[in-house]
DNA sequence: CTGTTAGCGCCTTCAG
DNA sequence: CTGAAGGCGCTAACAG
């Protein structure tokens, strides 16, 4: 009843085990009689390699981890199809762990993965992230994504946070807009630091005053953030949400507050993922390709296990950080006069 | 320079590596000095179990796999994230293989697992599903999601796209729409169909003409062919759609026509992904508890292992297919005159 | 060209 | 309570 190994293949088609896994894996030569008889002996007992024991002897298992603090969001949604993308296209499978908040359970995920993958892609939004896969990663493949870069010679990623929140802000501004307010993401967050920063940097050399609101990244924490802001003796006329999910929830409460986007308040969000062109008004938002960044993430993580497999002095190029520069894209909701855009329907 | 095994761990604590692995495992009873001095050690090298390895010896991997047709849209990325919360709670991992748009590439995925997962969810909205699992998997547990019920005795769970779909046109009769037209899925995918009939069996027994029109599950799919029904001579006063994301597309169509929605054209979508909520006006359609539903399948997917594992003979129930009732949601779209719903704003 | 034989890193009887 | 030894299923030299 138990599934056929490579032993019941080899011994009913009366060869070795090695000849059996020489046709199989394509290596080394075989002899094209000793190859049919092993192939009909694999369809008659429908065999499957097992790829765990193919693993532990090869010790490459052809899949790559992505350790990610959250799995909510249109974010990440679009970040992991990106990556399955570069995965497929490479042969690889994903295996995803997700919902590590704290600095001590992301690392204890890193650690679960010894064994099962030929290296992480690490999402640690967390200020203590070098730490993370410096000490924690037994010299395993590690690509880190919008995480600190506290060695500077780890591989990694990130978005210029803090450059597309001065470009937001400074929009907003040039649209004439005086009292622009932010409602940042969770304080422990690297990359909700850096916006709220660009914020701040924008407004300090503006010569305006800053008014801050906390949220959660979350579309519900960006709503009350919005309620709160509203209701103060002092209104803003434009509110800059730390992601999309918050400035959707923005968007919501302005309307419940019977107040109107753009002319009233208006609001830029950040991300762009695939709604923030669906509310009315469209958000006006900084655009980053997602799916693009993780299928790219993918990639580099290969050619970094390629790298350390073929024992080569990790190539130069392999650990520098790469930088995406977010572009603003003007929708309605920032009340720029631009004409009218329609909606394309052509999101797939 | 390699990561240490457990036979450095023995080494250097002065033991057997059998202690070593009782003290790690948990299993089997140590003296206190000798739990102590392997502690130690394993603090001292820092190291780290290999999964792998372990899975080889113990027949268990602790991952179960997802073997899906696509990752585009909301719906996917709900279903995984309510996987992996269920995952994360009993100390599973999940492993992804997505684009199988046909039947043998799927098939080859399912048997790319083995050895790699304790079994697979797989969700192949393809005509020939049943054979699939059958023939495919060598006696791996598995899961299927509305997939075809072939053989009727495979652990299964559907959503009830017929009924649900009856009720969104019965729906749209009753508010008094007599031309509803419905803009179907792909052709191949069984979901699709099954809505397509439900609409095809309410159409019918009002007494009304079909009107069809064809996409891809996708909202550019869904705007397309909105804007070929929207251009036909006898144009439909309502658009039933097989999903949400095509019923955005026709909100989109509706809106570039120059026409009005719902007092020109009423629309039903179905999915109830979180964008239904947040586009104007607010989407009517079917609600499905996607997370819910991913979570509930991992929960049977591990009792079904669990099962296999004890080599109790199969728990009757394990094999039931298990059946979810769609619940329609109204909002402004189909223009039922309920008084007008504010946002909440509350999704997280 | 093919078969034999070690491991890969770990768990797990089975004696001691 | 502990250690020695035999696998788990497969690949990879190394001899024939």
């Amino acid at each position: 009843m138990k599934a056929a190994t490579i032993r019941d293949v080899a011994e009913r088609a009366g060869v070795s085990v090695a000849s059996v896994s020489r046709v199989l894996t394509g290596a080394g030569v075989v002899a094209e009689p000793t190859r049919s008889k092993v192939l009909e002996a694999v369809e008659a007992l429908s065999y499957v390699p097992h790829s765990g024991a193919r693993s532990l002897s090869t010790s490459r298992t052809d899949v790559i981890g992505v350790i990610l603090p959250d799995l909510f969001g249109e974010f990440f949604s679009e970040l992991i199809r990106g990556m399955d993308v570069a995965c497929r296209a490479q042969g690889r499978h994903l295996i995803v762990s997700s919902s590590h908040d704290d600095a001590a359970n992301a690392a204890a995920a890193i650690r679960s993965m010894r064994g099962r993958v030929d290296g992480l892609i690490v999402l640690s939004p967390h200020l203590d992230s070098g730490e993370l896969t410096s000490s924690l990663s037994g010299r395993l493949p590690v690509l880190l994504m919008n995480g600190g870069d506290l060695d500077g010679q780890q591989p990694s990623m990130a978005v210029d946070n803090t450059g597309g929140a001065r470009v937001a802000v400074e929009h907003l501004f040039s649209l004439g807009r005086r009292r622009i307010a932010h409602v940042g993401g969770p304080t422990g967050n690297l990359e909700a630091r850096q916006r709220k920063q660009g914020y701040l940097d924008a407004v300090a050399s503006a010569g305006a005053q800053p008014m801050l609101a906390q949220g959660e990244f979350t579309q519900a924490s960006g709503f009350a953030a919005a309620a709160r802001l509203l209701a103060s003796d002092q209104r803003p006329d434009a509110i800059f949400a730390g992601n999309d999910a918050m400035a959707v929830g923005v968007l919501l409460a302005i309307q419940e507050a019977g107040l109107r986007c753009p002319e009233d308040i208006a609001v830029v969000g950040f991300d762009d993922v695939p709604i923030a062109e669906l509310v009315r008004p469209g958000l006006t938002t900084l655009h980053i390709d997602i799916a693009g960044m993780g299928r790219r993430a993918v990639e580099r993580l290969l050619t970094e296990i390629d790298d350390a497999a073929a024992n080569s002095p990790q190539a130069a190029n392999d650990a520098a950080r790469e930088i995406i520069v977010p572009r603003l894209v003007v929708r309605q909701s920032c009340g720029a006069s631009t004409s009218t855009q329609g909606f394309s329907g052509e999101r797939p």
